[in-house]
This record gives C-alpha cells, sequence and structure tokens, in this order.
DNA sequence: TATGAATGAGATTTCATTCAT
DNA sequence: CATGAATGAAATCTCATTCAT
C-alpha cells in the first residue's frame, strides 16, 4: 500500500527528469529531489538507476497501451476502428511526452543490457498488437497485402517523429492536423487521386 | 593536409566509436585507441567532445545528403524520381548506419545546447530537402495536397524506423522490400484498391 | 527469558555471519534474514553493530575457554595436562571454526575502540589461563625457564595459524596430526633426539 | 621511469594508511592525501582500492622475502643457519611492520577473490621456503621427521603472533628475547632437558 | 517489543579536460 | 604538432542507523 505509493510517486518525478534531461543527464539526486524523497529512499525502492528508467519506461508504456486498447471501439467499421487507432496514440502519445519522448530517444547503450531488453519488449508488444490490426485489415480485403511488419514499424515511426517533432515545438502544427495526415499517408497515400502516373506505380 | 588527413583519421573513428556506443557511453580514451593517436591529439584537433560529435555527425550527414542529391537523376518523370529519392536514402542510411543510428538515437539531452542546434540544422535541412520535392510534386498534380512539413516528416519517421530496425536485425528483413513499402505506403497507401470504403474514408 | 532467547537467536546468526564475511562485509540486512528477525529487532537488542560483533565474539571465547577449562582434568600427570589442553584448544578451535575465524582476521581497525578492547580483553584472559599453566609446570620442574607469556603467545600462535589452516582448507591435515605437530614441537622442538648439534643450540 | 618512481610514491603512501586503518577503513582520500597526489592519479596508476592493495602487499612481502633470503648465509652449520632464518624473519617481520601487520589483519572477506588469492600466493610461496629448509634439515639428519608443512605453518605462526604483539605494544619485549624465544621452542622445545618425563610423551 | 521504510553521509570510481614536455 | 600523466568534479550506490507505527 504504502509503498506502492511511494514508488508511483518516484516513477512519477523520474519520469519527469528522464524525459526533460535523458538518461545520461538525469541525475539520482535530482529525480530525489523532484521525487521529495532521500536519495537513499530511491535505491530502497529501485535496485538501480537502471532498473527505476525501466520501471518508468514500462509501466508508462504500459498504462499508454492499455489505454490505447480501451479508446477503440472494436464494432465501428473498420476504416473508422483504423482512424480511432491513430488518433489515441498520437493523442496518447503527446499527452505523455514524458515517457514517449524518452522511449524514442534513449535506447541506445549505456543502459545495461537486461533492462534495453525488456524495453524493447514493451515496445515489440505494442508493434505487433499494431500489426494484427493491420493482419485482420488484409484479410477482410480492406488493405493491400504488404509486409505487415514493416507496416506496422511504417507506421509508428510516422507517429513517432510527428510526435516527437510536435512535443518539440508544440505551437507548430495542431495535433488534429497530425492525426489527419497520418491517416490520410497510411491510407491512401500522397499520390493525387485521378493521377496518371497510377499506372506507373509499380 | 596532414592535419585534414588527421581530422578525418580521427572522425573515423568517432564514427565507429559513438555509433557503437551512443555519445555518453563512447570514451575519448576509446576513440584515441580506435583512431590511434594520443588522447590529447583529439582536443589538439576538437576543442571538446561534443565538438567532435558534432563534426562526426554533421559531416556524416552532410556526406549523406550530397550523394542522395547526386544519386538523384532529376529528369525522370515524378513517381521514379520519388522512388529513386526512397531508395537513395534507405540504402544511403542503412550503408551509412554508424551515422544515422547516432542521429536516431543521440539528439536528446546531454549535448550542449550549441552543438545540438548545428546537428539539428543539418536534419532540418534534410527535411526542407524532402519537403521542396513534395512541394513540386503537388504543384505538379502528382500529389495531393497536404501540409508538406508533415509529410516530409512522416516519410522521414518511417524511413528512420525501418533503417534502425533493419540495423539491429539485419537478417530480418531485405533492403529492397524496405525501399518496396516504403514507395508503396507513401504513393497509394494501405488500403485496397478497388475498396469501397474509400467513401467512409475521412 | 523470551529476550535472551531472541539474543541468542541473533548472535547466532551474527556467529555465521561474520565469520563467512569479516566484520565489514557483514551486512546487518543479511544477519537479520539470517536471524529471521527485523533489521529493527537487532537494533533494539544490540546497539550496534560493533556492539553486536563484540557480543557474539565475546560470548563466542568465553563459551570455549569455558569448555576448555572443562575438558581439563586437573589430576593428570603434567605433560598428560599439557597434551590435553592442547588437544581441547585445536578441537574447539576447529569445532568453532566461526568465532575464531573471526578472532584471527578481524582485530584490526573499523571497530570502535571500546569493542576492540573488549575482545582484546577476553584473548588476554586466554593468553594469561595458558601462561599460568607453563608457569605451573616451570615451578614443578617440568618445563625449562622461559619467558612464559612469550611462550603463551606463540603457543596459541602456533594453533591459530595451524587452525586457521585446516579451515580453509579442511581435507589438507587431519587433526590430530596437528595436536601431535603442535604438542611435539612445543614439548620436545624439532632438533633430533640423539643429535651432536645439542651442543651448538644456544 | 617517472611513471615507477610515481607508482612507489603511492605504494609507499598505501602501506602507511592500510597498515594503519586496515583495508576498509583507509580511505583512496587519505592514501592520496598522504601521497600528495590527486585521487585520479591513484586510479590511472592503479585500476581499484583492491588492486592498489594487491600491490602494496605484494611488493612488499616479496621485499621482506628477498631481503631474508639475502640474509642467509648458507654455509653455516644448519643450526645457526636456523637461528639465521629465525632472526632474520622477526627482525624484517617488525621492521617493515606497516606491510606485515596488513597481512595479518586483512585477510579476510571484502577483497576481491582474485587479489585475495594473489595475496594468498605470495604467503604460500613463504611457507614453502620455510618448509624446503625444515625438509633439507631432516635429510640432514638435524630434525625429527615431522610434517613439514605443518612445522613451517606452526614457526611462521608463531613468528606472526609474537611480532605482532610486538608491533601493539613495542616496549613490552625485545627483539633478542623474541628471537630466542622462538628458536629455543623449535629447536628443543619447553621441556626441561633432564625431565623424567619424556618417557610420558607421546 | 518488534518492525521495516526511510534516511543521508560518505565511499569508490569515472572520465573529460589540461598542460608540461 | 603531439603526447599521456595528472587532475578533480561529479555521479552512482551502500548501509548503519533511526523512528513512526
Amino acid at each position: 500500500m504504502k509503498k506502492e505509493l511511494k514508488k508511483d510517486q518516484i516513477i512519477g518525478a523520474a519520469g519527469i527528469v528522464f524525459s526533460q534531461k535523458g538518461f545520461h543527464q538525469a541525475k539520482m539526486d535530482e529525480i530525489a529531489v523532484v521525487a521529495k524523497v532521500a536519495k537513499g529512499t530511491l535505491y530502497y525502492n529501485f535496485s538501480s538507476k537502471s532498473k527505476l528508467f525501466a520501471a518508468t519506461v514500462t509501466q508508462g508504456l504500459n498504462k499508454i497501451m492499455a489505454q490505447i486498447k480501451e479508446e477503440l471501439e472494436s464494432d465501428l467499421p473498420f476504416m473508422a476502428h483504423l482512424k480511432g487507432l491513430i488518433s489515441s496514440i498520437v493523442r496518447l502519445y503527446i499527452s505523455h511526452g514524458e515517457v514517449t519522448r524518452i522511449y524514442a530517444n534513449e535506447m541506445s547503450s549505456g543502459i545495461d543490457e537486461q533492462v534495453l531488453v525488456e524495453i524493447k519488449g514493451v515496445r515489440k508488444e505494442f508493434i505487433n498488437f499494431i500489426e494484427d490490426i493491420l493482419k485482420t485489415g488484409e484479410e477482410k480485403g480492406y488493405l493491400r497485402p504488404l509486409p505487415h511488419h514493416l507496416s506496422a514499424l511504417a507506421a509508428v515511426g510516422m507517429i513517432d517523429t510527428l510526435c516527437g517533432n510536435h512535443l518539440d515545438d508544440p505551437d507548430r502544427d495542431r495535433v488534429d492536423l497530425i492525426i489527419e495526415t497520418v491517416f490520410t499517408i497510411l491510407s491512401i497515400g500522397l499520390v493525387a487521386e485521378k493521377n496518371p502516373t497510377d499506372s506507373q506505380i509499380k
């Protein structure tokens, strides 16, 4: 009870600091100050900086994923379903900026292999989730046959980048425009509709 | 002359070490060893680790951009032009993994603001380059009107992620499949061609 | 009653952990786990780590000394008495390895002066006990006149080292051989009996 | 050249501090102060505290052993040889107190296994050296047949303890008395010469 | 009495940077 | 120009001890 509260308090602070500074620049001292606990308390609850980082990221991503799934009404027509999915992801990515930025920026080295594996696992789960939706779409004849894994990665990459950019400079692009753009590209691409070049496309 | 050679020698080593370890995990000692010079020589040529990093990344990215532009035959039909562009980017991203991985992973904090700005400048230049091509495509009626900046970011994000993934696990996906997938999504999207749901979109 | 039981339980655990890890490497956390009490309980019963260490060692050494005295039949002929003494010491040293190893290894710094003094007191008491026996032997004409204090120290040092070695590598030397060797050296030395070099001695 | 000098300077300081405080209580900060170098210089020359400790002890012990061997005139009659040996060991033990105390007190845990093994190796070498001399004595008929390994350990243990005691309280016993006592016990034991109890022995 | 979460002073270690040679 | 020994600020992590429950 008490313990879980304190852990959440720490994870909250860690999320803020890690996302602002990145893993290496975030100092345990600062996290302790933000969390309003002593440095020792950090280590009493999480055995290392890496472990705290892992807890922060995985808990954050899991929360986002759960929320995405929750927001997704499954009885909508497929395309509406897809649009809802994109909308959820984009909005949650942006509103949980402190987690998603970490994710996008700190997957490189300097973190124990073990922790890295844990985090990548959550990411993979997420990709698989998208992949499954795309697969269903193809099976039902809504989507053209493409390598699902790559399509899912492409979708996520697009969203990552657009959301990351939005967080860097929030005034520039409106969120609904981002959603619209992602959806359009993903669904019908960039090519103008009555374009004679269609035939050129291989 | 001599000096430039030594600098290149150092930048070469730095590229290897930075891409393997990331900015913070890369140690000046190791770069010196790999470059086969003394540590002092690093500082004789670059005033700080950050500056060396900036030099490594900007030189690398500029080289890649130059190569992309060079590979691009401008008198092809637009779609072929676009496909050639994607193909160039993907192949060069992957073959210059040591630079592009740095870029994808280390843009977060821990590097002097000044250096970060320099690197982001190169990135922005690149995005603009893509943006211009898309704008031209729209003006000529090949592409549907969409916010160019977002489209360009989406395209680059897609490619970043797919190439990053390929570098992590090179056996999984063939490069030409990546190119094909990116091109298909970007041009005509995921939606199956004669799909009645078209009307539902938007 | 209850309290004494708990104290003994803690001292038992402390003996095990201190002897395995040494004073500095033994952690209060581990002692608490081994003793199956909470860490706070350690401090409820012993005001500090040093005090717990002192209690562990002095209780252990006192127990050993009491047992040695008990095993010693005083109406035996002197040399049998001496041999019995050595036998007792060696066997008890080895069977109470967890205490005697502490003693041999951890008498150096890092423990409060006060506690150190307490422990050294027990040791001194032990040396005095041996010294008294040797003095009696000399008075009765069994032993040659030598500085008793040094002889006692020499005897104890010999036994310490041989027993410590045995505990490190129990398979190497049989206990009875150790007893035999100590007794032979202490009583008649290393020099062969009818050796003409006797005259050279001294 | 320069480097070896600095290393020696550090080892000298480390010897002083380690012997006064013991391994765990000795702080790298203090060693640095005593050595008059920055803390980083310690680590530039020795990769860890343990390694510095190992270097300090093994260098010290090797120096002592070398000196013992050097002082030993091999063409003396055997008993004089033995006495010279004891005399050398005792005097060198005492005059190199800062090393031998470390050895006697800090062989317990808390030091990397690897370093411990290195130090124990030097000790073993020393024991073997004594053992060989005793073996020679027996082969030449000067010494009674006893397990050499145990005899050597016993001799060293005796000397360790007496010298350690002398260093704790230098005023108490004169060094030559210590040498005399060790020699007497080792050679002819404690038993008075024309003692009728000889027959009782064993 | 007993607990165990919380503390914080202090230790080892790292590494970018400097500068005398 | 080049070197590499030396530096010291700063970071992570430890653990004996305390105290509210």
